[in-house]
DNA sequence: CTGTTAGCGCCTTCAC
DNA sequence: GTGAAGGCGCTAACAG
């Protein structure tokens, strides 16, 4: 059934080495990446039989003694939110430029977590990247048998590092850009408030407003969807005395928007200033120039792949690492 | 560094062996999720060791023996296009209810899967799906040392499984639809050439345009994307008898929408009559009212995830698994 | 039903 | 520089 070779199994490296007339060891050394004692002659004669024989080593069995698999976990709620887009291309582009493989893990629900658990049918991976918010540290530990998850959802604890967005400054810059606009009041519409990074963003929000002056007369529970954002914005019409109102997720804030569009002519505000959060490339459409919070996700990234590439570095209790975020105005505000 | 157990080494089933007092071979067989024969009274105490060591089988050693991985490699240019949303999220989630995982992995280049083949790179998959326009049935088969790749790309052979959307019957069904609206000239904005699927769209849209005598008076190269749907908007302006344009992707339609809005109060045509494709769940957004194309997500995903799971049921020549596609009206035509 | 044995494919000692 | 031997963790086959 093998339609590019002769032979029925696929080739081991006991057949190179049979080819080339030598010992699997010697194989084995010629074909390694690391510089091993083979002399040139030989390690010629196995390259030529790996080659003709389409030799590709079982990596499964190489990470059964190299005790490193060069796979990495990147475990998400789902791959659904537009943001998604925006990095983890990128993640997996750069994961694959340091030799490592991704295994993407989705995980919809703490059942699932704990189905996870139960059958071990999680890979022992080399790094666990998790985005997902239905696992904490620990949990994933022992997931992946491995205490090298990097916590990029904000349920971390002091023995894994981590790599987040410094969201206070975005913020603080926004609410600034509000204060200087003069704006009195506001509306904040959050998303789901069990997950901490969002509790976090809260806080900053009201901090900021407090610190400017700036009167919080409405939040409004969302779901960072779009569809959300519409539901919202039906709810705070009628809000006559609103000067602002601001959205923990573009997604939400373009919802808004669509609702709220006779007020926004041409994108610009006549009644109220409009501002997202995430900086999605969405927001390049001309239909949604939603003046937004984002952070330099090229920058998040290498920090990620740096962290997966050295294991060595972190220390426990070592302090977060940090991407700053900053205002990026556009028509709505 | 193990923060969740007291040895240092992960436990292997030799050790939830020792401690429930029975051989590795009634420990493996208790621990299976095969019914295998074990006394219930040991399996009961093998299962408490497990939980108790904390055991989580090491899935590379147990696919060693039994040559099954439980690994998926999904093949893909990049995670980019906006339709990759409403496509990945879900894949990756029925490919974990059948118990396998998803190695991602992305092709961004010719080059990359060269890059691939040379250093062997590449898992011994179960199974590898090709959305990838850049390699071939033959170079996917190399790549993952198996004959079970299932190509969805358009650049299959016979040799292995195909499942592709049957895109005639809704372009025919939107061609239709505009003859039946008096359209008589069109024009059509395509993407790369290159691809095999795409260069069959162009030839189904021109077979419907004549069947329907709709004139074609202007073909325009794009990308797909967002930005080359505004270059292709700005290349069409001045064509004075146009009746309508067909776009191979959604975000171009989206792009040509935004550059005429005024054409289009309230989304509705005015000048001309503007068709997309993929049927983004994006389209759902009010900005977008894009009049389209698409096919039954959800029965796409089980075919595939139906070949993934049963690989014995494909036969050589065998005949491409089809789904169809229909037009889906919204405001733009 | 149970335990022993023999590998899966690979790499790494360790003698030579 | 080389090869033989042992072992990574697990399960299949075999005797009992």
């Amino acid at each position: 059934m093998n339609h590019d070779s002769s032979r029925d199994a696929p080739p081991t490296i006991a057949d190179v080495a049979r080819l080339a007339g030598v010992s699997r060891a010697v194989a084995s050394r010629a074909l390694s990446n690391e510089p091993r004692p083979v002399s040139s002659e030989k390690r010629e004669r196995v390259i030529a039989a790996a080659t003709r024989l389409g030799y590709q080593p079982n990596l499964l069995a190489q990470s059964l003694t190299t005790k490193t698999v060069n796979l990495v976990a990147v475990v998400v709620n789902h791959i659904h939110d537009l943001s998604d887009l925006d990095l983890f291309d990128r993640l997996i582009d750069q994961i694959q430029i340091v030799g490592k493989q991704v295994i993407l893990i989705r995980i919809g629900s703490v059942a699932r977590v704990e189905e996870f658990l139960r059958n071990g049918v999680a890979y022992h991976v080399d790094a666990a990247l998790v985005f997902s918010d239905f696992a904490d540290a620990p949990t994933v530990r022992r997931m992946f048998r491995s205490d090298h998850v990097i916590m990029l959802n904000g349920l971390h604890d002091q023995y894994s590092p981590v790599i987040i967005p410094d969201e206070r400054a975005g913020i603080a810059e926004a609410v600034a850009d509000a204060a200087s606009k003069r704006v009195r009041s506001a509306a904040l519409v959050t998303g789901r408030a069990s997950s901490p990074v969002e509790q976090a963003r809260i806080r900053s929000y009201q901090e900021c407003f407090a610190r400017y002056g700036i009167d919080l007369i409405r939040t409004v529970q969302g779901d960072y969807s779009y569809e959300s954002g519409h539901a919202a914005a039906i709810e705070l019409t009628g809000l006559s005395a609103l000067d602002a109102v601001f959205c923990t997720s573009d997604a939400m804030a373009m919802g808004i928007l669509d609702v709220r569009r006779v007020d926004f002519p041409d994108g610009r505000p006549t009644r109220f200033r409009l501002y997202g959060f995430d900086n999605l490339s969405l927001t390049d459409f001309d239909a949604y120039p939603i003046s937004s919070i984002g952070y330099d996700k090229a920058l998040y990234v290498r920090h990620i792949v740096d962290a997966v590439a050295n294991p060595g570095i972190f220390k426990t209790s070592q302090p977060p690492v940090t991407v700053p975020t900053r205002f990026v105005p556009r028509r709505t505000a």
